[in-house]
DNA sequence: TGTACATCAGTGAACGCGCGTTCACTGATGTAC
DNA sequence: TGTACATCAGTGAACGCGCGTTCACTGATGTAC
């Protein structure tokens, strides 16, 4: 121990670190991966950027602030890996969408560790504007796919975006948080959550007139 | 303070508790309610309880086994509630599927702490066969309900029991965690939370062949 | 280029606190006779 | 019915520990001249 704990990011230079906050968030997620949202203490975070437990309070006012900033960057990862997947719909809005999906499920599987400090960790996003608004964009990946998937249909039989946008995302969530953790799943599937997901929005989209038995 | 707390449960007959047991778990899920799911510890719920710091170790073992006991209690609650909300399917399926999915978010939102125990806290299944064949329990509910949804179809065109079974409870999970909560609700809603299980429901089983425009 | 100085990131020691856990104990309860 | 005794639930004091937070400080960095 002592020196032990990666000095994640820059390499450290001396008296300062050069880049303590990157390093707190790091040893941070390490933390949250392997123990869970509640599993660091800020003095832990420290002692594993190897810096005195006084250091922290340079950058993060306590433990809230630092989860919140973990968040925050979780949710602008998140909305550009969905976004990346949604790949402006292309070449087909409901192949594009497919993608999406499996998106939301990979980066709740590889990155655990925001995905936790994003919905599970109780960060209030009242406070922080700008996490309420990173997450708000993120959700607003969602509503553009199911816009475009839905423009196709006459407009009289057009689902309502926003329901259709929240249905989608319920049911990412719920599969994510029940059965798509890496590590501890709580119950075996006899399928991969990526099918599970998959099937549940196809079956979902054939009740909203989209897709059907025939087209996908 | 000191004697504050409510002694929750049997009233208290001296030097013996009477009911110390049934007292911590309330307190515990009182302090679960105010504080989350990691905000409570074990001296504090006997605190609450009116006892010395030690007395909790003659009922658990230690503060995860306080939490596997409320989960384990919560499971058999939620069962009930499906159950009954299920009421044999009677009169019609559909309309006591979709009594099951209310009671589902029913219980979500009354008994916060329960949920919390039962779906948050991270106590694992697996090391408590009890609490495991509990939570299949209230698995089994959705299971039933679904398997009597489609006992009027065709065989050949009925869906995969335990798929729709996961469907339903995915996204029932996934409304409840992100939208469900009494309240810090983390988002306003264009709905309720309620309206917004059953539409998702309905779009689902007409994707399945279930009902449909006309029907119900 | 060199020097003086302001800035500020990180130190390390210190504090009070609540926690988890143990221990020998005490006093209430129930039961055998 | 009464007494002796075993059982066991809860006591209260004690411990070591890690945490959050503060403080005056130190030493590295950058900048003005």
């Amino acid at each position: 121990m002592g020196w032990s704990g990666d000095d994640h990011g820059a390499r450290r230079r001396g008296y300062h670190h050069g880049n303590l906050r990157e390093a707190l968030m790091q040893a941070a997620l390490d933390l949250i991966s392997a123990k869970g949202a509640a599993g660091f203490s800020f003095a832990e975070v420290a002692r594993a950027a190897g810096v005195s437990p006084a250091a922290p309070y340079r950058h993060f006012r306590d433990r809230d602030d630092l989860m919140a900033a973990i968040a925050l960057r979780g949710f602008e990862r998140f909305e550009a890996e969905l976004d990346a997947a949604w790949g402006n719909g292309r070449p087909a809005a409901s192949a594009a969408f497919e993608r999406v999906g499996k998106a939301y499920l990979a980066f709740a599987r590889a990155e655990p560790a925001y995905y936790a400090a994003m919905f599970e960790a109780g960060v209030p996003l009242a406070p922080h504007p700008e996490l309420q608004a990173a997450s708000e964009r993120a959700f607003g990946v969602l509503v553009k796919a199911a816009e475009a998937l839905v423009a196709g249909m006459p407009k009289e039989r057009r689902p309502p975006i926003l329901m259709m946008a929240l249905h989608i995302w319920s049911l990412s969530h719920g599969i994510a948080a029940l059965f798509g953790r890496g590590d501890g799943a709580r119950r075996s599937l006899p399928m991969s959550a990526e099918d599970l997901l998959e099937a549940g929005v196809l079956v979902y989209l054939r009740g909203l007139g989209i897709g059907g038995e025939d087209a996908r």
